[in-house]
Parts: structure tokens; sequence; C-alpha cells
DNA sequence: TAAAACCAGGTTATCGTTGACCTGAATTTT
DNA sequence: AAAATTCAGGTCAACGATAACCTGGTTTTA
């Protein structure tokens, strides 16, 4: 056999030396029929002889294929997209799609930017994370007949377009009856901005909870915020300055409750001991907080996997059973919960 | 004009309409000359009118090139790797390139198929963001002569390969230094592993501050960790049991300084006022923690783009003036360093 | 035993862009 | 005024792989 060159060779190279046409090298490189299984031999060792690996580019042009899939992404906050990248890899990882990340970076202009470029066709299909306010991307997606699908709760609920997230109303019923079933009867809410319909999922989980606890709702613990620690922080400091603070508090997300918690450390007040937090999502760092957080889990892998799987088969052309999916969410129960102490409320 | 086709269109129809040949229209995509301004206008004008984008494969077919870089990374940890990210996707937003994002998982199978792929020139240059034990990629990519760039502080520093990490040595005397000027004179500090020159590299800062100041060093206070959040809590409750135990604790990262947090949370030692905390990365989610960590900052954003464009000069064939660069450290004073009490610790 | 079916393998025309090289008119130089 | 230069624009052959469509021998079927 020839000496391996020093160059990356073709399939030109690898037909001539082992006696074959290139259609022939081709097919056993795509595992078709139609080659003896001798020659199929000989031409692979050919192959692994000269160390030949496919040229992407020409595959591309010819099949109509770009083996990449687009992740676009506000912007990474190492939270909960973190936990679905996780996922999205995993799922990836066998399929021969490699995976494009892009930040938006919150600014039209390289949304724009980013459309552009999935347009000249090298992208197969797009994964969206991001915050329903962004979702228009959907409708250009739709138009060009790209496949996509969105991930999050953060969506409105819609069937128009493959959607995937998880069971917010059930977190919030879950997290409030745990809270009960400690001992709670007064217990603090913050939310995201409630015209969100994911907000209003997880607020009416909560009333559910305290209904059939036969807890009357009491507005004055129910606070309206964004997505942002300092909302936790703002919020807890209006829960605790009430004249009947809650016993515990159920933030919105994981950020949220590092707000809460970083407004009981400055006025003294120990977790779960005077005060129960609980948080949602279960965010990577979670664990890294003093006290380790209870909250409501998200499978985020689970849902970056099977975004994954739902837009390997759109890509496949085939049919989805369902447009939207909502994976179970569960309860995690680490440190930052404990049935409420008789006393009143220490204050720093 | 003719009507926009429902299919996407070539450069040959692009050419036909415009009354010219493709070459020409190619000539304007590429901002050539030999191109009359007022042909110029026209093909920009029928581009428009048509929406044709490039197809990336058969001009990267052509021109040899991906226009694609791959971000080799163990796994997306949530932390130090956010910054860094952000930082490689703001400098690449406006290179034309595209980011390729691949979890090693820790498993040498995987990293061997992300080589396979590596090799179908499919990339055109490739971040390496591992830990030090896995660096052995890089023989590979230069055996290869594929361009790539080493991110992180984990590795020997070598000038075999271009390389970017930020002053260690500098990071560990400043936050020691700032511990002394706050009146300390028993600081613990918790290490990587020591074969590691980064490790040592951040010992030999801390020695040198206090030896500065004429503090003797004191080897019960030096304990050897990994990265992780377990070792900053089995490190601190060794220097916790100590006679006499620091009044002030140096992680190795924030991730360990989350493990100190946990340990003094159980054993009711406040920060500040009792035990003083400081952490070394300046990572997202220090500022959430309770109370918000004073720490070495990295400036990960900075190694990010730098790294960047460091990669993509050597993929334009230039000489890199110096292969290691170093960026500074710098110390984030929030809310978890103070001056010792005089008093003996409380212990919970 | 002739016809049909089957199978290994080959021919050839793209896929859409680009770059090296060519042409001929207009402009400048000597 | 002839030669040299400049410049707009075109021709044509790749880049490397693949899919549709042949071909000619061997085996099966009627």
């Amino acid at each position: 056999m020839a000496e391996k060159p020093a160059k990356r060779s073709t399939m030109a190279q690898i037909a001539k030396e082992a006696g074959v046409s290139t259609t022939t090298v081709s097919k056993v490189l795509n595992e078709l029929p139609g080659v003896g299984a001798s020659t199929r031999v000989r031409i692979r060792q050919v192959i692994e002889h000269f160390d030949y690996v496919q040229n992407h580019a020409a595959r591309n042009l010819r099949k109509r294929q770009s083996y990449l899939i687009d992740l676009v992404i506000m912007r990474l906050e190492g939270g909960y997209d973190v936990g679905i990248m996780h996922g999205i890899q995993d799922a990836l990882e066998e399929s021969g799609y490699r995976l494009v990340v892009f930040s938006t970076n919150e600014k039209e202009a390289s949304e724009r930017l980013w459309l552009r470029r999935l347009l000249d066709q090298s992208t197969d299909g797009v994964l969206l994370l991001l915050p329903y306010e962004q979702i228009g991307l959907a409708d250009t997606l739709m138009a060009q007949s790209i496949p996509f699908v969105a991930i999050g709760d953060r969506n409105e609920p819609t069937t128009a377009f493959p959607s995937i997230g998880s069971t917010i109303w059930l977190g919030g019923y879950t997290a409030t009856e745990y809270l009960i079933s400690l001992g709670h009867r007064r217990i603090g809410i913050i939310t995201f901005p409630l015209h969100l319909t994911t907000s209003r999922a997880r607020l009416a989980g909560y009333r559910e909870a305290l209904e059939r606890a036969g807890i009357p709702i009491d507005p004055a613990l129910i606070c309206e915020g964004t997505y942002l620690l300092g909302d936790g922080v703002q919020q807890t400091r209006y829960l605790l300055d009430q004249p009947d603070p809650p016993t515990a508090i159920f933030a919105g997300n994981d950020a949220q409750a590092a707000g809460v918690y970083q407004v009981l450390y400055e006025r003294n007040i120990r977790v779960p001991d005077q005060m129960s937090v609980i948080g949602f999502d279960d965010v990577t760092y979670t664990a890294q907080m003093s006290p380790p957080l209870t909250t409501i889990h998200q499978p985020l892998v689970e849902i970056g996997k099977m975004a994954v799987n739902m837009l390997l088969r759109l890509i496949a052309g085939q049919q989805l059973e369902s447009n939207h999916v909502e994976l179970s969410t569960s309860l995690v129960v680490r440190k930052s919960c404990a049935s409420p102490r008789s006393g009143p409320l220490t204050r720093g």
C-alpha cells in the first residue's frame, strides 16, 4: 500500500488505492448496500491506513445539510441554562450533529445578525432558549420552515409551534403543600410578572394548595417581581416589614431565593429555624448555598434532551406526537425548610 | 425585475437577473475590486430583492474554511466557564465565525469522538478550556497544525503552545495582603493540589505577603484540597478544629468558599464578624452569596475575548507577539471580610 | 433453457462558489 | 500618435462527495 500522504487525502485517492470508484467508497462510508464483503473490508483498510476523514463541506453541499444545530440564548446566566445545555450536549453526543451557541445579548441588532446567518441554510435546526418577550423569532423561523423547538416555561403555552417546558402549576402546588405540611400557615410568595402565563400557573398552584388546606389567601403575602435576585431582596424586605410577616417564603426562582437569603442574613434571621425558604428551578448552585436550598426541581437536563429529540425528529421530517411537552417538576428537600417556631420573629 | 422565487436563490440567478456573470456577483459580495459603481449598486439591489444569501457549504468547500470555531470544555459548570464564554461570544460577534461548543464530559471516548470530527477540517480553530490533566489534546492539535489557544490557569505555564491565563501569584498576594491590612495574622489557606503550578503560584503569593508583613508562616494553616465545594467543607472543619484556629480563610476558588460558608453557617459563626472569608475567581454567583463574597477577580470576560483574538490571528496566519499571555487579577471587596474580633471564636 | 431478478460496481452530472487567468475598451504616458 | 497601463467584466475549471442511472455477470424461476 502506498505511503500515507502528508496532506489530507480525498475519496478519489482512497478509491484509486483500493482499485474501485469513488462511488463504491462513498457507499462504504455511508453504509449503503451494493458493495461486496471483501471489497468493503479492503476499502475500510485503505481508509484506516490513510487516516481518511470525509470533507464536511463537500458533503454538506451535496446533501444540503450542515449537521449543525443552533442554540439561541439571550445570555448564558449560569443557572437554569447550564442544566439545559447539559441535556442538549448529552442528547447530541452520538447524533452526529454539532451545537452552535449563539447569544443574542439582548440586542436586537445581534439577533438580526444571527437571523441573517441562519438563513444561509447553514443550520439544520434551531433550539430557542429565550424568555417570552423575545419569542418573536419563532414566526420568522416558521415562515422559513426551519425546524425549531422553543425551550422554557417563560413562553405562553401554545401549540402553534413545538415547545417544551415543565409542570409549573404542579411545582407551585407541591412547594406550597410541603410548607403547609410542615405547619406553615402564613406563606409568602414572590412571583414573576403576572402577565406571564407561567407566573400565573405557579401562583394558581399556590392558591390551590392553600385552599385545599382551608387556609385563607392573604393578598398581602403575594408579591410580584421580575426574575432577578434584586427582587428577592426587595420583596423579602416588604414581606418582613409587614405587621404579621410570613413564616415561610416561596421564591420565584433560585436567584430570587438567594436574594431572600441575603436579607435574612442581614437581619440575622436563621434559615430554617426562624424562616423557611423554598426556591424554584434547582439550578446548580442551590446545593452550594448556606444552608442548601430546598427547591422545586425542574428537570433541566431532561428538558434539554427532550428538546433535542424533538428537534431531531423534526429535522428528519417526522411528525411530533404533540407540539407542546411538559416534564414533571418535583420537590428537592435540602435544608432551608423546617416547622415554624411558635414565638415571634427576632428582628436583626 | 422578476418575481422573488419561492425557493432559495443562487448566485447564478442573481447574475442572470442583473445581466452579469457570477464572478461579478461574487466580487460584489466579497467586496473585491473590479466592479463599476453602478453595476455594484444594481447587483446589490437584485440581491436585496431576491433575499439572496450565500450558501455556506459551497463557499466553505471552495475556500477550505468553515468559519466555525470549536470550544472544547470538560463540562459546563456555571461559574468560571460562563464568564469566559461571555467573553468568547462578545469577541466572536462581529467576526463572522460561529462557536461550536463541545463537552468532553470527562470521558475519554467522547474526547476521541470529538477529535475525529475535528480532523474533518470542519473547524478553523479550537479553544481549549480544559483542566491541566486533559491538556494532552494540545499535542494532537499541534501535530495536525490546527490553530488553537488553551485557556485557563490550571495549565502548566508553557510557551510550547498559545495559552492565556491570569496573574495567579498576584492574586494570592493581593488577597493575603488585604486580610493582613484588616488586621488578620492567622490566615488559613485552602489550595488546589500542589503539584499544579497554579496552586503553587497562589500559595507563593500568600507566603510572600505574610513574609513582607513579618508574620511567620504556620504550616498548620495551609491545607490542600481539589477544586470542589466539598473540599471547602472538609478543610474548613479541619481549620476550625485546630487549637488556635485562623481568623480568616482564603479559599482556592469561589466554590470552595461556598463550602467554607456552609460550615460556618452550621456552626453559627458569622461572616465577616467572626470569620473573614475570601474567594478566588469572582464567578457570577459570588454576588448572590450571603453575605456577598469578597474575592479575587479573574478577568474572565477579558480572558475569553483575548483568547478569541489570539485564535483569530493564528487562523489568519499571523504570528503572536507572545505565546503565553496573563491578564491581571484584582481584588473585589464585597462583604465577607472584616477586622478580626479580639475575643475567641464562638463555637456552634 | 430462456427470462427475470439480483447484485457488485461504475459513469456522470451536479451541489453553489470562487480564483486564476483572459479580453477588450478607455485612459494615461512618453 | 503609438505604447503602456488600468479597469470592468467574463470564462472556465476546480473544491470533494453523492445520487440517479447504467452495465454486465451470476443466480433463480418458470
